[in-house]
DNA sequence: AATGAATGAGAGTTCATTCAT
DNA sequence: TATGAATGAACTCTCATTCAT
């Protein structure tokens, strides 16, 4: 049940020199993927990976020195293909309703395909060292991404564009998470209500202000 | 690594009949908590979970009949917690303002004893059968106390008060469990940018109108 | 899996000085003879025994030092039944072929209240020292009566009657349990066949003598 | 000390690709029933099994799915050998004599290696589905043989041949049981009661009707 | 390079037995 | 005396990882 893995692992133990060699690791990326959308974390053992790729545990292992290496790297190529998605959206010359809708429509295909893997990836599966650095590069695109919205709308004024870009960008993706929690991904309403979200966001309704609330009650855990 | 549970729990083995019993099941409870929260799911093991409560593997089975047991006794307890947080911003006498206030309070302070328990309760930890009904009523009592916020504020208009709710549940959320993740829970600012999110949205600044954007870039996984 | 039972059981604890005591044990016993009986030996745990019995485990362990003592004493009082049956068909006044029909129908009813504890007992349920005795002293009256068979009846004439009533022993017993298994105790038809068994084996119409087959396959385990 | 199987097993876990596989599998299977013979079951433990057969405890495991699988396999080779030696006796051409004298040689050759093992395997130890089908042949197997007996002998006459056979097969079975206890399998006095037993049945002296003795006395478990 | 058999630490769970109350 | 909570050795089974072929 716990996770054995101790070793600090390296990036990936040989490069590709051939052909072959990188369809073998495609196909295991391939199949790691897969099972980590289709069937959770807990299915994902280096065997079953090793056999949905067709390709026996020894030579996972000539590619992957450990678990750790082998999720790490299908983070890594996961998170490329979010940033394509973020930043098709980030052009500034288009305008701002419609980069809106590119995000929301980008988070919902990201979700799409494999709704478990993305979660999994981001929150439940272990970071190697390897990770690190991808995984900042990636946070930051994502930032960018959301603080350029922020930017270019000058209406809200808040002078915390970088927390307000994390809440906004928190924000969006638990509404989205739970939308494929409940399998909703698709509905109209739901893109509707998401660009309403984060338009709404942007545009800062100016609450009046509230002091903090009294008593709220003691919580557990 | 993997999660080895397949047996489907009852609810607890047996009612303590002494004062000591029941001094045994809390201490396991807290443990439990308090390892899923400091140390993740991976190191939830019931032997440290018995070790950590200072009782033997023997007595924690003596309470629950296996792991997923323990895990949704966990969960039930803290959903009770959340729950009084978010009925005590419920009621209806409250001004609107002050009541989103207390949302957002409650939700902070949910996070704030063990940030990481909150998050692996939810997504990340298996359900038994028992958590099953438990569960529902928790998800049915979170609907029901944002779709009041909607209900009470006609400004927006929307019909979809229920997929409305369910998005600002879930964007509540994941903002606050990005700000968890960065540790910034008890920054005012934050606090201030969530009231904003939630008020913006419950106004509903109406965007234009967008048709979907053409070309989004596929993702893998 | 394994029995874990290494201590050499005294007899019983304490002698039963007082009638609750008395009723205690036969609680006892009771419920142990019943769960061996419905539930086989696998189920047969202390726990479920004390429970069975109303009794707190405690208390068994006040006049069963471990569960060898226990099983022991349950084997003892099922030896004293099943003397009884055998003795009630020994009297040397009554014609053999009563005697054998009495013999018949004696291990029949032996076998017909709980079919299972009778194989539990003798078979597969670990002997202390307690047992051996009263075991010993069970298999030399049961020799008895079924050399008595013999010895009554001069006409076979063969000298090994020790053996040869071990072999009718066996012999009924094995074909009883077979019965039993088959859920034919109660059949006429299984009554009228043993008792024809045993006849014929008493009259020992002589076969011809015969050598040792050549060769006998070898067989594993 | 109870046996802790539930989950239904499946035959095998994998087929062997390489001569080293077929040689753990035999190591295992042969360490299994050497322990069975000699220790009994309760000293059946998986890790017994592997430490005896010399390998790790994960070999057993990619082979047996479960402790089930692996009793079963034992069963199942077992059964092969004694169904050869029953056939061996089964030929009609073989005088009656010659074939009762076989079939008694290969009952005591069945449990003369280890004793214990055949009864362990037939009456102690748990079966699994993969047991079921096999145990069915064996069964019908050890059926016709014995009922070959009694039509080949149309001297006795008894209209209920199955039950006879059945009863013939139970009797021999015990009989030879006792004996393995009392380790007189190599008796030739032994040998000669068994054949003397058979042959006794199958000419049925005819026993004069015996009506159901009216007082049995009442057995307790 | 590739294969897959073998390894073994470690996780979940049971139950005979003890001992404070 | 009686109770039942507590104990922990022992057992079944998994899966990341190695290495002979």
């Amino acid at each position: 049940m716990a996770t054995r893995i101790t070793r600090t692992s390296g990036a990936m133990r040989k490069a590709p020199k051939q052909a072959r060699s990188r369809a073998t690791i495609d196909a295991i990326l391939d199949a790691a993927a897969h099972i980590l959308g289709e069937r959770g974390w807990s299915a994902f053992t280096t065997n079953a990976v090793a056999e949905t790729a067709g390709v026996s545990i020894g030579s996972l292992y000539q590619y992957f020195p450990d678990k750790l290496a082998l999720i790490d790297a299908v983070r890594r190529r996961h998170f490329d293909d979010v940033l394509a998605v973020l930043q098709a959206g980030a052009n500034p010359e288009i305008p701002r309703t419609r980069r809106i809708a590119a995000l929301v429509d980008g988070m919902i295909a990201v979700h799409s395909r494999h709704p478990a893997a993305h979660r999994v990836l981001m929150e439940e599966s272990p970071r190697g060292d390897t990770s690190r650095s991808a995984h900042d590069r990636f946070e930051l695109a994502c930032r960018k991404a959301y603080e350029a919205l922020f930017i270019a709308n000058a209406s809200g004024g808040s002078h915390h564009v970088r927390l307000a870009a994390q809440v906004l960008a928190g924000a969006l993706a638990g509404a989205v998470h739970e939308a494929a929690r409940q399998g909703q991904l698709a509905s109209p309403v739901l893109r509707w209500e998401l660009v309403t979200l984060v338009n709404a966001y942007l545009s800062r309704a100016r609450p009046v202000s509230v002091s903090r609330s009294e008593k709220v009650p003691a919580v557990r855990v």
